[in-house]
DNA sequence: GCCGTTTTCGGCCCGACTGTTTTCAGTCG
């Protein structure tokens, strides 16, 4: 089985919290954990590195040694100092670093006095009460040792962009409200657009931090208090969103803000670059010696060391300080860029609003197009339009396009790929629209080369112009189908056919790494809502964050030009 | 275990909060 880069990153992760509980060396066990992270993130499989000239040395945080352990695990499929660190210690321990405020420490305490070696034996003694006996394990971390494993087990989740939209904006708009309260910003994840958040973070610029806090403390929401301090605290809202709240001020604001939105690789990489001008980050402000030199504003903390600002969808430790330090920061599109949403559907097929609702609606968002790409008769659920169907929507369109000069509705459909590869619809159906969109709804269980080779083949049909929701993946709920994106992203360029990002906030498919791959190798895509109702619309927000997390600029993505460029530059039919 | 506007050796971000302690270790972000 050809190794994925998500499992070499897994086996190191597991390398370095087995390594943590044996005492291992600190900076040893993060080599492992910047190494998790970088394997994760790089857009090809690094198989490819092991079978080709490039070096795996090349990357970020590899170096001889791990390098060596990465074409061990391609080659064999193991990799020996994990398969001894198991042989020495029970795999079982690895669960325990899921509960919240249990570390290596204290996991090796465990297991060394009382043998827990699984989350149950775990629960077994927390029950009987025996943990408390432990030096350093009073009553207290025994409750919260028992509240945070239910937590884990109701909670192994995280909360799509959307629902945590819907959780901040009350308790944002109260903070707001407070006597004294200047700023209110989430911070986090949230601020770098991350497809999934797993906490709130909120940062609050006030004169005073205690009527914040106790504003905070007391939220109506709130089920759970996890920590209380005078500038920080911590609660857990209705639905087991956990709000980490900070009360800074305004001098402070731009260090707080940086500090507070992360990642914490940036800000690692980030303090180290200070260290070595000899100054030095905190969530205050930044210092030379005694000497403050800012931190009002983020850009304040960038300039000091000679950065550009750095936009906070950026700031994951993947390049972006190198790129700063070169002045080669992309300029990244922005939602004002859009001109048309490619793929909406109507009550043609499992659309709630009209052709013309759905017109209106995109011509308010100032938008130049829409397509509406309902979906073929093949896919039953949907509703979807047969051949006829689709020929007399193509006339209701005409009809509503001659009623507007500044907007134009596109005929389009979102047709089925067969398991083989072939379409749901007839070629001289296809030829009548203005843009055809394909994507894969059935037989999700394909090996990767025949899920590939089914893609290619519909690629390959010169008709297709947009391939959507690429991987199929629902966040939280399905995984990605297995493909060999390198070949599908490659047959695209090659077949002057796009991909999407789809903005719905379950898919954000592609995802940022495969999006900024398609801009390394000068693959265009589109970023599209999906919608299924005026409203939804709105939802290309999300898409323009996972583009903008993938690097992408204004010219790397197809619908942010006019219609007329669209037709005769780039769509083929 | 990685890495070099201090370096092939000696560093590796920094502070808040908790709980169990009497001055701090562990955990978190």
């Amino acid at each position: 089985m050809p190794v994925h880069n998500s499992e070499i990153a897994e086996a190191f992760e597991q390398i370095a919290n087995l390594l943590e509980i044996t005492g291992a060396n600190p900076f040893r066990v993060r080599a492992y954990r910047n190494a998790a992270r970088t394997v994760a993130g790089h857009p090809t499989e690094l198989r490819r590195f092991v079978a080709g000239d490039d070096e795996l040395t090349d990357l970020p945080g590899i170096g001889d040694d791990l390098s060596d352990k990465i074409t061990e695990f391609v080659k064999t499929g193991k990799i020996g100092l994990l398969e001894q660190l198991k042989s020495e210690l029970p795999p079982g321990l690895l669960e325990l670093f899921k509960i919240e405020g249990l570390g290596p420490k204290k996991i090796k305490k465990l297991y060394d006095e009382l043998a827990v070696d699984s989350l149950e034996t775990l629960e077994n003694l927390a029950e009987t009460g025996e943990i408390a006996d432990l030096e350093g394990f009073g009553p207290k971390t025994v409750e919260n040792l028992q509240k945070n494993i239910r937590r884990m087990k109701r909670l192994d989740q995280r909360f799509l962009l959307n629902e945590i939209e819907q959780y901040a904006a009350p308790l944002v708009e109260q903070l707001r409200g407070l006597d004294g309260v200047d700023r209110v910003k989430i911070a986090g994840s949230f601020r770098r657009r991350q497809q999934t958040v797993g906490d709130l973070d909120i940062l609050v610029n006030a004169s005073k931090a205690e009527p914040v806090m106790e504003a905070f403390t007391g939220y109506e929401d709130m089920v759970d208090l996890v920590a209380v301090g005078d500038t920080k605290s911590s609660i857990i809202l209705r639905g087991g969103l956990q709000v980490d709240l900070r009360v800074v001020d305004s001098q402070s604001w731009g260090s707080a803000l940086l500090y507070f939105t992360g990642s914490k690789e940036h800000n690692v990489a980030l303090r180290g670059m200070a260290g070595r001008q000899n100054k030095k980050i905190n969530e205050y402000g930044i210092y030379q010696d005694d000497n403050r030199l800012g931190g009002a504003t983020e850009k304040e903390i960038y300039q000091q060391l000679d950065l550009p600002y750095i936009e906070p969808e950026l700031r994951e430790n993947r390049g972006e300080l190198e790129a700063a330090r070169n002045d080669l920061l992309p300029e990244l599109v922005e939602l004002s860029d859009i001109k048309g949403d490619l793929q909406t559907h109507s009550t043609g097929s499992d659309g709630k609003n009209t052709l013309r609702e759905m017109g209106e609606a995109a011509r308010e968002l100032g938008y130049q197009y829409l397509a509406v790409t309902d979906h073929s008769a093949y896919l039953a659920v949907t509703g979807g339009l047969d051949e006829e169907a689709l020929k007399r929507q193509g006339e209701k369109i005409d009809k509503l396009n001659d009623g507007w000069d500044d907007f134009r509705l596109l005929k389009s459909a979102e047709v089925d790929i067969l398991p083989d590869g072939n379409l749901s619809l007839d070629d001289q159906v296809l030829c009548q629209l203005d843009l055809v969109s394909v994507a894969i709804h059935s037989r999700f269980n394909l090996s990767e080369e025949a899920q590939t080779k089914r893609i290619i083949r519909a690629l390959k049909n010169p008709l297709v112009d947009i391939l959507v929701h690429p991987t199929g993946r629902l966040l939280g709920i399905r995984e990605a189908y297995p493909l060999d994106m390198e070949k599908i992203l490659q047959t695209a360029l090659e077949e002057n056919c796009f991909l999407e990002i789809n903005a719905s906030p379950m898919r954000l498919d592609l995802d940022e790494i495969t999006a900024r791959r398609a801009r390394e190798i000068g693959l265009k895509l589109t970023i599209s809502t999906d919608a299924h109702s005026c409203q939804e619309l709105a939802n290309m927000r999300y898409g323009i964050g996972q583009a903008r997390r993938g690097w992408l600029r204004k010219q790397d993505v197809l619908n942010t030009r006019s219609w007329s460029d669209l037709t005769t530059k780039y769509l083929n039919s």
